[in-house]
DNA sequence: AAGAAGATTCGCT
DNA sequence: GCGAATCTTCTTA
């Protein structure tokens, strides 16, 4: 399976809302690998979600991938999805990690390398980068640190600059 | 020890 | 658009 990037999120360092904020825990312990790691986080009970690493070992931030433009493997992904409705495969955060089936395996998995799950080169050229505050949080809410593709129906949430 | 909130999603109205 | 589901973590008693 693989597919587009088309949304994220930054949690960068010192950030209140990120999952490591308050230091190194079981649960967020792959977000202080250093660069281009998996962190895998389960939330709400039900989902679980995707950041790629994005600091020096030590330091836990991640980027929060948010949804997808499925590409290959859209068949699997519908059947893990439960849905034929290609817009909503990935379609924020919980869904996208449901489509790719990507669970607590995959933490700490080093995603610039040969393995189960790796960051590829872009198939075509990105559109124009929208920038939003971001999406279900309630503190630091004024940070401009979500970021789109500009027109793709893929985006969850709102598509429009703020 | 108990309760509330949370980087969400789904089903119903 | 709204509330429930569901569980981990943090806060409060």
């Amino acid at each position: 399976m693989s597919g587009r990037i088309v949304e994220t999120e930054a949690y960068p360092p010192g950030d209140s809302t990120s999952y490591a904020f308050r230091g190194r825990t079981t649960r967020n312990q792959a977000m202080f690998l250093g660069k281009g790691f998996a962190h895998v986080v389960f939330v709400y009970g039900s989902s679980y979600m995707l950041n790629v690493t994005s600091e020096e070992p030590g330091v836990g931030a991640g980027i929060l991938l948010r949804a997808l433009e499925p590409l290959e493997g859209i068949d699997v992904m519908e059947r893990l999805r439960k849905t034929d409705k290609l817009r909503d495969l990935a379609r924020g955060p919980g869904r996208l990690a449901a489509a790719m089936e990507i669970g607590p395996r995959l933490d700490g998995v080093d995603l610039c390398s040969d393995g189960p799950l790796w960051l590829g080169a872009p198939v075509r050229r990105t559109g124009r980068i929208g920038t939003s505050v971001r999406i279900g949080i309630s503190r630091e809410v004024d940070r401009p640190l979500r970021f789109f593709e500009m027109g793709s129906r893929f985006v969850s949430g709102r598509s429009t600059v703020s």
